[in-house]
DNA sequence: TAGATTGTTAATCGATTAACAATC
DNA sequence: TAGATTGTTAATCGATTAACAATC
């Protein structure tokens, strides 16, 4: 595997691609070629094989690609053939949201705990999972060895929330917070804001009338 | 206003702006620089005054920028001095989410109603919004003129419930499910690929580890 | 072998950054 | 006026697309 620094961009199709190539294998589809691959996915042959070949030649001149190989080379690369333990932080409206999310997806990512600070909360559970004294959660990480913390809590606490998680020792955060928040250099870091994205949308629904009137 | 196309590189940013100027509006700020705004926001002063002159010249020459006007001019931009009207369709797991979610957050978007085909659900309230029969969704979006629609079906619906929603006449579509779908020209569209967002972390951690390796 | 399709280099395109003249 | 900072043009950088030789 090469190893020089793959751009963002390449790795935010990845997961993309492994969605289509699971749609593949339900078909019983063996073999794709990047050609017929494009029209599928939408993006160039072109762009498909260089992307591929940023980690390695997946593929077999005159053939194609196996859709079976291809599938598993990207799981891999993605580091889905490993299991992630999670907690989530913030109990409240969108920690719930997320758990539930998270339960009905049967992936190598499970949620262990949650932690909030509202007495109220500590003690009962969120979907099934114990929701736990924020005080404790640095002691929990390091014991139960969790590798990523979500962040559900509001925007004023999220930064001393990931440092703490930082601190404890996950791997990767995923921050739900409406904040940008820093960490470490050795922490990854995904954000997902729903109101920028919400925001953007806004923005395209009054763009396309600009359009329609011109 | 220019009409040149903008590019969504510079559309996805203008969120992220306007979050900056609410918490410095919360301070106090009155006026703030290109090269301030970079120090706080991470982005060069060069690239921010290019962003916003994209809507035209907002600021001001050897002064710099009005932060309550400059945020105007965003919101303006995205749209967000409008109301918005939204149904969700699926009243699962990931619609309940998204209702509690949007519960919470007080902005010009209001949730009305929910779809679901589930005669067990149908007659309840999912966080006090009513769900409906799905049957009977076009008929509603049309007579209530709701704009947006959330997709909270699982994969394999959701193609089918965003033509119902474009035939129906929403302007904007904000999907939740785990698959690309397509829609007119006319009719805006936002993905959240919360898992394919959960495998670019996925990558990023194990990438780190690579890294510290060498 | 001939045909197909990859892997990879070169060309193009677009986005970001730098520079600076305009102007408050 | 002098100083500061924008608006905008030009230069650079990176990502996408095209082309084609390598090879299955």
């Amino acid at each position: 595997m090469k190893n020089t620094k793959i751009s963002n961009a390449v790795i935010k199709r990845l997961p993309r691609y492994r969605r289509y190539l699971i749609e593949l294998r339900k078909k019983g589809v063996e073999k794709i070629s990047s050609k017929e691959f494009s029209t599928l996915i939408g993006y160039t042959a072109s762009q498909i094989r260089q992307d591929l070949n940023n980690f390695g030649g997946f593929g077999q001149q005159g053939y194609g690609y196996s859709v079976d190989s291809l599938y598993d080379e990207i799981s891999a690369i993605l580091g889905l053939d490993k299991e992630y333990k999670m907690v989530i932080i913030g109990a409240g409206n969108l920690g719930h949201a997320i758990a539930k999310y998270m339960q009905s997806s049967k992936q190598a990512f499970r949620v262990y705990g949650a932690f909030d600070i509202n007495p109220a909360l500590i003690g009962t559970e969120l979907e099934g999972i114990p929701i736990m004294d924020y005080e404790n959660i640095v002691e929990y990480v390091e014991k139960e060895k969790i590798s990523i913390g979500i962040i559900c809590v509001g925007g004023d606490t999220a930064q001393e929330v990931a440092d703490k998680l930082s601190f404890a020792g996950v791997k990767g955060i995923w921050n739900f917070a409406p904040t940008d928040i820093e960490v470490p250099k050795h922490v990854a870091l995904e954000n997902v804001q729903l109101s920028d994205s919400l925001h953007s949308l806004a923005y395209h629904m009054n763009d396309i009338h600009k359009k329609t009137d011109r």
